[in-house]
DNA sequence: TCTCGGAGAAAAATCGATATTTTTCGAGAC
DNA sequence: GTCTCGAAAAATATCGATTTTTCTCCGAGA
């Protein structure tokens, strides 16, 4: 992580990493539908390249749980469900929680001072509507967790990230970042961090994530939460 | 997951994931010590397979946190650091207390016959100086988890177990299975798993992870928990 | 003596082609 | 009409070779 940048986008140097961020877009996206078959020759000739790096990238995404490998018969993208779904919440929520406490425990000036701007890049870019805004957003979200000392957790929380944000997609709804409610959740969060305030930065947190999830829900359910009975997460809040 | 079987490895179809599991097994047994280049022409001869298959499977490994991929540089088997092995302690306690819980939860007749099967295989195996105990050992470990409703929370687990043995072995204890204490850990923990008691199970299980922690990690620090104070990883006990 | 630069060697990344495997589809049997 | 078997087609998996990049080391200039 070089000075205040919040990670946005590398030149991208190899052909692998390149098709790797290209493929995980698309699939992200909803443009690679789930459970789509992805055939080598087709992806080679779509993304200009040749049949390794495709392939490779496609084992990186594997590992991503954004695409799955089948015995002699290729890949194809993650199927979806909503076990998965909830699945993907419930993990987040912990995880999150886990990543944001440690991130606060170790808060640092330049760490506030990185939160605070990749706050401010995500709010311009809602303003001026620039298509850059879900990149920001994700910024803005890892860059809550980026002082936390566990570089696997951060990672998982990244992974995590992306696999909900593909539900967000798939329900139709890719940008909802807009509306009041989520701008004041976000400075909420800001403000409880900022603060070294854990419990009411990871309760703003996780109920950023909740309603959010429920709100999706409803594409995926018919309204409710699902059959297998998963409760809603929940942090652990020190002082309950 | 097939019967009674505890996904004891697989005839290996693929010469990729052949070679993901060789070289798995190499680095986490040290036979490729941290840090050590991986050359692909090198791994290649050894492995008698082509450069693809071998890419591929760092690719796996890379996301598995046992491999980095370096620019343009290849790859290299994964630094260790006591950072590093704190937080996989860490982690894999809240990750496996969470993954049990959600295991106990959802117990079934079946998954029970399945951890006393896993068992008594360890044991035997123990007995006889089996070559196979390590696989034994994980089997077990992870049948406890089999029953979690969350397939991403599994893997998560078993990276992390993976990534612990590691040290384990890099400390030059390959194996310590066979010691009394341990072999009554495993028995507490099968018990209490049967009994549905969550709390027992989990407190038997982490402690588990603990003393073995405690015990590596004067292989790497000298002799206590690390500078940067990481206390000593808790799961979360109801009744506390 | 130190730094810079460049030629040569080594290694990685990528491509094109071949060998395997799976899938498809139609003919023939029941 | 349905099922089975087998050959053709499609797609994957793998290999060998080429291209590109990095690394090494030696010598010239300061």
């Amino acid at each position: 992580m070089d000075r205040m940048s919040t990670q946005i986008e590398k030149p991208e140097t190899s052909s692998t990493l390149r098709t790797y961020h290209a493929l995980r877009g698309m699939i992200v996206t909803g443009e690679l539908g789930p459970s789509e078959k992805l055939k080598i020759d087709e992806l080679r000739r779509r993304l200009h390249t040749g049949a390794s790096p495709i392939r490779e990238a496609l084992s990186l995404l594997t590992s991503d749980h954004l695409v799955e490998r089948l015995d002699h018969r290729g890949f194809r993208a993650a199927a979806i469900s909503r076990e998965n779904f909830w699945e993907i919440l419930v993990l987040r929520c912990t995880l999150e929680d886990m990543a944001l406490r440690q991130s606060l425990a170790a808060a640092t000036l330049e760490w506030e001072e990185t939160i605070v701007l990749a706050h401010h890049r995500m709010q311009r870019a809602q303003h001026a509507r620039d298509h850059r805004l879900e990149e920001l957003h994700k910024a803005f979200h890892m860059s809550l967790l980026s002082g936390a000392s566990s570089p696997i957790l951060r990672k998982f929380c990244s992974q995590l990230y992306d696999l909900n944000v593909r539900y967000r997609y798939l329900a139709g709804r890719s940008q909802g970042y807009e509306s009041r409610d989520v701008r004041d959740e976000h400075e909420g969060i800001l403000k409880a961090a900022v603060a070294r305030d854990a419990d009411g930065a990871s309760e703003r947190l996780l109920g950023h994530y909740r309603r959010t999830g429920s709100y999706l829900a409803s594409f995926f359910d018919d309204g409710a939460t699902p059959a297998g009975r998963h409760e809603c997460p929940r942090g652990r809040k020190e002082g309950e």
